[in-house]
Formats: structure tokens, C-alpha cells, sequence
DNA sequence: GTCTATAGGCTGATAGAC
DNA sequence: GTCTATCAGCCTATAGAC
């Protein structure tokens, strides 16, 4: 489904990807329509249907796209590491991965409840999956003794609104650059997980 | 605009207002019709047109109506403390107001992008004065020295995503009572800022 | 104040020429 | 593989009866 490239124009497709991204990212799924799709791309509404049956398939391909891309990143990030992966790699790698695909995170959060149910339950489990790691790694830092938390789910929960919070107010041109955004977010993390020692156990 | 009610059925304009807020929260302002509002209220389409001129302005008057609501419990809860107001309060207050109106918080930051222009401003200046109570907080303490932040901005906005999340997860019959939400979040608050002594002090 | 009816336009998706 | 043309349906908003 989807992803179903044409033979010649194989590069249209990509483009009617980075358009719907784009559009989507801005006004919403429901608010955009295949014609402005196909306009920001260049070519009439009718040939989006070489590429993709359905608006909806669209949407799905891109959220799949986005959550197979970020799960082979963070295995690559695991291959290449020689020490132990801790709770501050993640947040780094979070934050590094997203702040570069601004719009990749922002309709994968937000444009959830534009995916039919089908969908909707295989995206799920792909952020389940992912939500996981950290999850983890909380829970055998307490188990450890290294973290000190209160509530194992609610402080998971809170760490990654807090990493997804970004989105909304991150610009490229802001005063931080995404280096010292990483270091103030993972000294943040390391506090509300109540590292031991602050910067060195987490 | 808006809010100018009828004569007889004056309920009517309060039904149209809760029919349209479960939808918005629900299916997003643009996957919304003027149909499915007024069914869900039980008229038909062209009698919403008596109390709201646009769809654009029954979206605007929820979201004027919540900003305004919520500026007046604030003011009311300052008015009616007699201690010092502290970051801490702002945590519960904030946590305890929006999660019995889940619906409100939902819509007021996930559809701030369907207004338009002129509405938008007026709504992010009401937001910009909200967000100005926990960061003046912030700020203060670090002068006081009784908080030890990285960067005041960057926490700001960390502690105000961590509690919009809320938003994302909270559901009323899950395993946590509101206080025990409340009780967490402040804790994680409290150490994000560095508060000298954890609980008293925040 | 609410109804029915409708204007005028945009929607997702399809058919068939090239 | 892309185009033009079009279907059938839904959209916001308005007009006029009651």
C-alpha cells in the first residue's frame, strides 16, 4: 500500500510527499485539499491517484515513513555506541533527530486523529514501541537505585510532552542553538528522574 | 460578535456552544461541519446562523470564553489566598482547572492554527499573558536565589508542554486520582527548577 | 427563532484521451 | 504518467415562509 512508486515520474512522487508534508504540517489534514496538493507540486489533482489511492493513504505514508525512519535511527545510534546507552542518549537523540524534522514531528502528534481506525492502531504501536525506551530505561534506573521517581508512567508521560513540546515553539533562528537546547533538556530529564548524581547517572 | 444570544430559546446558543466544542476536541475545527453541529444540538443548520454570523466565530467564542474563565479563577484564586502565591500553585491550579475541562485545553492549543488572523492574535496575547505567571515566577526565584535554572525561557516553556501533555493522556477513570496527578507534577516542577528544598520552597 | 430550500462553490475520486 | 472533464456529494452561508 502506498509507497508504490510510478516508472518514469519517480521522482513526482517524492514531491507530492514533501508538498502534503508541508501542507499538512500547516493547516491540517482536514483542512487541505488534493488539488493543493497537486498545485504545490505542480501537476493536476487527477495524477496523485498514480501514487496514492486515497488523501488518506497520504497521510499514513508519511507517518510510516516518519516512524520506520526514526526507529532505524535510534538502532543505528545503538550500533554505533561503545558505552552504555543511558536515559541522557535518548533525550540528545530525540531532540537532535526531531528539531531537524519539525514537520515530521508536528503532524505525527497532531494529526493522529485524522488516521482511520486501521491506521490509526498501527501508528499506535509504532509510538508505543518507541515511547518504550524511555519508559524502560526509568524503570531500571529506580530498580537500580540510580533514579528516584514517584510515579514510574506519570513521570514517562511527562518526559515526552515535554520533548514534544518543542515543536511548538522551536524556530530555527531562535536565540539556542540545538546543542545547548540538548544540554538544557537533558538537564531537565536528569532532574525530574532525580538522577543521583546530576549530570553523571543519567 | 458571538455571544450575542437569542431571545426565547436562549439555551439554544449554550447547546450549539457544547456541541460544537465536543466536536472540535474530537474530530478537529476543519473536519467539522455546520451539519454535524447542529444536528448534534438538534436544529438545523441555518439556525445556528441566528447566534454565531460564521463557523470561524463559534470556534473564537470558545476559545475567548475558556482564556477568559480561566484569567478569572486565576485572579479569584489570588484574591482568595492568604499566603504567598508560589510556583507550586501555579502547577495545581493549572492542573486542577484544565483537567475537568479536558475538551477546553484540547481545542485551545491544538486549534490555535484554525483561526484566523486577526482572532489568532487576540487569543495568542491572552495566552502570552497566562504564560507570563509561571515565568515571572521563575524568574524571581532565580533572583531570590531560591531556584537554580539553566535558562529561565527554555524552562518555561518545558514546564508549560509538560503540563499541556496532560491533555494527551489523561483520562478521568484511569489509575491516578486528580491529586495524585497534581502531587507528581508539582514534584517534577519543583525539581526542574531547582528549588532548594524540594517541597518547601517552591 | 426555526424551518425548508437553495445558491454557489469546493471536495475526493474516476474515466478516457494522449 | 499526466492531462482534461466530470460525477456525485458535501460545504458555508443566505432567503424567505411560518
Amino acid at each position: 500500500m502506498a509507497r508504490t512508486a510510478g516508472s518514469t515520474g519517480a521522482d513526482t512522487v517524492e514531491r507530492l510527499r514533501e508538498a502534503a508534508l508541508e501542507l499538512f504540517a500547516r493547516e491540517g489534514y482536514a483542512a487541505v485539499s488534493m488539488r493543493a496538493i497537486a498545485a504545490r507540486t505542480g501537476v493536476q489533482a487527477g495524477a496523485i491517484y498514480n501514487y496514492f489511492p486515497t488523501k488518506q493513504d497520504i497521510l499514513f505514508d508519511l507517518l510510516v515513513g516518519h516512524m520506520e525512519a526514526l526507529a532505524t535511527a535510534w538502532r543505528e545510534m545503538e550500533r554505533l555506541s561503545t558505552a552504555e546507552i543511558r536515559l541522557a542518549d535518548f533525550v540528545r537523540f530525540h531532540v537532535r533527530y526531531h528539531l531537524v524534522r519539525p514537520r515530521e514531528m508536528f503532524i505525527s502528534y497532531m494529526e493522529l486523529r485524522s488516521l482511520e481506525e486501521d491506521n490509526f492502531r498501527r501508528i499506535r504501536e509504532f509510538r508505543r514501541g518507541y515511547e518504550a525506551i524511555p519508559r524502560q530505561m526509568i524503570e531500571q534506573g529506580m530498580a537500580k537505585g540510580a533514579f528516584d521517581v514517584l510515579d514510574a508512567e506519570v513521570t514517562t508521560r511527562a518526559i515526552i510532552a515535554l520533548l514534544n513540546g518543542l515543536t511548538t515553539w522551536y524556530r530555527e533562528d531562535g536565540r539556542l542553538s540545538l546543542g545547548e537546547i540538548e544540554t538544557v533538556y537533558i538537564g531537565l530529564v536528569s532532574r525530574m528522574v532525580g538522577a543521583r548524581e546530576e549530570e553523571g547517572n543519567v
